[in-house]
DNA sequence: GGCGTGGATTGATGTTTGTCAATCGACGGC
DNA sequence: GCCGTCGATTGACAAACATCAATCCACGCC
């Protein structure tokens, strides 16, 4: 219930809510409130009635779906991020799982309140259609890269992707455990390591979670990064919307999640 | 140019537009026109501007993605569908490329008024909002089946998926050619061929674009169909909107693209 | 009807990937 | 400081899948 005002603050630079007016963001907080969570709690699960708009502020948040035991990671989410939008447009049920994977301090926005917003103000509506499509595109892209990469290329570019984000950093940085990024590119653990190791030739070292890109115009001959399937946005700095991802390259942060986190 | 007053009014019956202010649906129908295109004609290729939204009145589209001298289909389309949306409401560059499997009519409203008219009008918006939303829960459902899912699987869904579709019709039709269909389920033709022989065991007797599902209570004992990835939403008369196949099972006809089609 | 084209099928083969098992190493609790 | 736990790595093996090649079949054309 009690939140800071600079939590608040963080929430109105979303791209989401950017241009809204005071009374819209009013209107859409109203009745929103600040919940701490610790690492592991599972925040909604596939199949469950979506009553909020989730929006992670500090911590770390894994998007999953499942079938027959087996599971795998649709998104890796880091603050300032939306999730499970299109579901509280729809009013819907999940179709992915939401869990923390570190602690974390989440808002949830009513849904209801929300599609009542819409309804009442144009701008803020197309800024939510916007975040959606942003979001889309986001998915268009992890099927590209599902569907026409091999193991070894995913990673690559992941990794090209992430020293993009770093600022060019050397050595980059593993945002997540390797089991969970290993999932977000669909192979197994086991397959992760071997694919590391694979690429040992194009001058990567892994000591950890420190990746180091030694020889990156030898890697990106081989990863093959392409704007329309990856986005090498600079760095997301304080969160930005999946829309304005989106935006970056076309005619130019992201929020919802998508595979490049 | 010439549209007859009955494509106009299939088009009204979208979801999209059947809730909208016959103002709003002049606007944004303001400067349309329509346009037949032989079998195999590329519309629109990945990255490029994207002026328009397509609606696909008559005949068969593929939404495909490529990189590096591959292709995938990401989507076939049938009447009454719209597509690459997400790209008209950011007013982006196309991720996918769009070709016509068939000689198809195909109508193009300006993305320009589109945006316009969403600004205006708030219930437009929200109506925008919903079909992205529901095309992006589609994609969704697309990455589940493909990460959580092998080849086999995949297949012996998609063919219950289509027997819902085809109103438990014996033996069902496939709708488009098999080298398209692989390519839609993640895999190459030949192990299209083999994955079909490996189904005859549960019934499935193939004799070309006709399949039977002799038992399909074994078929689906195989398949493990789930609502969460799976929408076996009955049938598709005269064409639904992703929002409303999204809506059918949740508390409840699709129009914009996914694998299911 | 003969013929050419293109899709579909089948077999053989090699690559990729998943699975099982064992080991190693880092971290936290006691 | 010892030890238990969990993640990461490595090897051996099996399953899934792609590729290449050859053949078959349906269709349209001449």
């Amino acid at each position: 219930m009690t939140m800071r005002a600079s939590d608040l603050d963080r929430v109105r630079a979303l791209p989401l809510f950017s241009r809204a007016s005071p009374e819209v963001f009013r209107d859409v907080t109203a009745g929103a409130f600040l919940q701490r969570f610790p690492a592991g709690t599972t925040l909604l699960m596939e199949g469950d009635t979506v009553d909020f708009l989730y929006v992670l502020l500090e911590g770390a948040v894994e998007l999953q779906g499942s079938w027959k035991e087996k599971e795998t990671t649709l998104a890796l989410l880091r603050p300032v991020s939306t999730f499970i939008l299109a579901a509280v447009v729809l009013d819907a049920d999940a179709l992915m799982s939401a869990r923390t994977l570190e602690r974390s301090e989440i808002l949830m926005l009513s849904g209801e309140a929300l599609r009542r917003t819409m309804r009442q103000d144009a701008d803020f509506s197309f800024a939510v259609a916007e975040e959606v499509s942003g979001c889309y595109r986001g998915l268009v892209r992890a099927v590209k890269n599902q569907k026409l990469r091999g193991g070894v290329e995913r990673l690559a570019n992941y990794l090209i992707t992430q020293r993009a984000r770093q600022g060019l950093r050397d050595p980059i940085v593993l945002p997540h455990e390797k089991r969970v990024l290993a999932s977000l590119l669909g192979m197994s653990p086991e397959n992760l390591s071997r694919a590391f190791a694979g690429l040992s030739s194009y001058g990567v070292v892994v000591r950890g979670a420190e990746v180091s890109l030694g020889r990156p115009d030898a890697l990106e001959r081989l990863a093959r990064p392409h704007p329309l399937i990856d986005n090498h946005m600079p760095a997301p700095a304080g969160g930005a919307g999946k829309a304005e991802i989106e935006r970056w390259t076309t005619r130019s942060g992201r929020t919802c999640g998508s595979s490049l986190a």
